[in-house]
DNA sequence: CGATCGCTTGATTCCGATCAACAGGAGTGG
DNA sequence: CCACTCCTGTTGATCGGAATCAAGCGATCG
């Protein structure tokens, strides 16, 4: 984080607004005030696979949005234990805290490029604009309505619930027609849905049998039967 | 919920702010300007043991302060099975929304008296006062935090990890010099854990015999090892 | 071309679920 | 007051789904 920083600096000199806000995928309810200044603010930062962009516990000084690669973010228990909290595709924002401290740790999956825009400076526009406030909250109150969802999967869901939800997810949310990439690996998958990549593995095999889907790479995705996955969500 | 409705607009008339005031418990972090809003602008409603006070989905009216009794926050499954999402004590809000519509259903453990305020009211407060609207936006983060901790717990912990971090946070939150009460059933503590009833009593049986808790009853819990019980946290 | 990494598949184990029985209260009505 | 039922919780026996242990298979890369 140390050596982050100093590319930050670096980072904010060089790209002009304008250069910040190309290249970025029109994502639904996205276009906000919130989003705008973001992007003016921002200062875009470049992390290698598996590069840590933020500690669990550290200050949380900066917000990113993720302008391309993936992000996960997680808890690691002292045995190696890992639980992931979600994973961010381009368009997401992350890292957004209302306390002083990331409660989540986030890694880069693969290269990724994120705009990260000092939270003072957010803080500050909350302060005198009710509009930029409301977007923080309800950000956050998003975070919350998936958190609560992921509750139901990991506390009363069948492994096979779990993958079907998880690749409805994703599907959903890569806009796909005729595929979709998985950026994360199994294991990845596995700390996400509270289970072993054995088990993930497995299931997405027998899913493959049933004919749900097809898996041309391991990391392609192609929804072969939507109703049924949405059946096997429950 | 139609006839709670009709139960509201007669509190509103009866109970006059100072009445509202009083017999609120102190709690930390609790004296906010919010919480003063909340008391001054709110109704008192009371709620029979197991009654709803909102249902899942339907939408994000008012705001609650529970005043005594306690609430369980939950979604039910097609099948069944059902997710508690939380246990809310005297003093606690619940039922904070950014969104139009409460994604969990809220019922009343035992015989319960909440404080009601409008959303639209706190809404009107936080457009004019950044104070305000920042502690609503706390207080969102703060469930998130609690939901973040009961993912770790619920996808990657062991049944007696559950059960030991189940005993410590109520124990916390029951500031209780010599034993707690439980208000909430076997059924419930297990549809908070994901676990079964079973699981849990057995759980708490074994601990019982390891000497790290009493149980005078069955709803009555003494920690006899803070030291054991927290390292079996994990 | 050997080595490593990510993934899959098979065999076995084990933790928690399920099925089942029973005990202790609390509430009800005779 | 007792007899009854209902409800909640505990405990035992068995089962099953996912974890664990283990082996092997490409693909990528130095």
């Amino acid at each position: 984080m140390r050596a982050q920083a100093r590319q930050l600096s670096a980072a904010a000199d060089i790209h002009s607004a304008a250069m910040n806000l190309a290249g970025l995928p029109p994502a639904a309810g996205r276009d906000t005030a919130f989003h705008a200044s973001l992007a003016l603010m921002g200062a875009k930062l470049p992390y290698a696979r598996n590069q840590e962009i933020y500690g669990q516990d550290e200050p949380a000084e900066f917000v990113y949005r993720l302008v391309s690669g993936s992000v996960r973010t997680y808890k690691l228990l002292d045995d190696g234990r890992r639980q992931v909290g979600a994973f961010y595709l381009p368009g997401d924002i992350f890292g957004l805290e209302s306390g002083a401290t990331h409660r989540f740790a986030a890694e880069a999956i693969g290269d990724t490029i994120v705009l990260a825009v000092k939270r003072s400076t957010l803080a500050a526009l909350a302060q005198t604009d009710a509009t930029i406030a409301r977007e923080l909250w309800q950000m956050t109150a998003r975070e919350l309505d998936h958190v609560h969802d992921q509750l139901v999967l990991l506390g009363r869901s069948s492994a096979q619930e779990r993958v079907a939800s998880f690749l409805v997810e994703m599907s959903k949310r890569s806009q796909s027609d005729g595929g979709f990439e998985l950026p994360m690996s199994r294991q990845d998958i596995a700390d996400y849905l509270g289970l072993t990549i054995e088990t993930v593995s497995r299931t997405l095999s027998q899913m493959e049998r049933k004919a749900f889907i097809e898996l041309p790479t391991s990391r392609k995705v192609r929804i072969k039967n939507q109703a049924a996955l949405s059946r096997m969500q429950s």
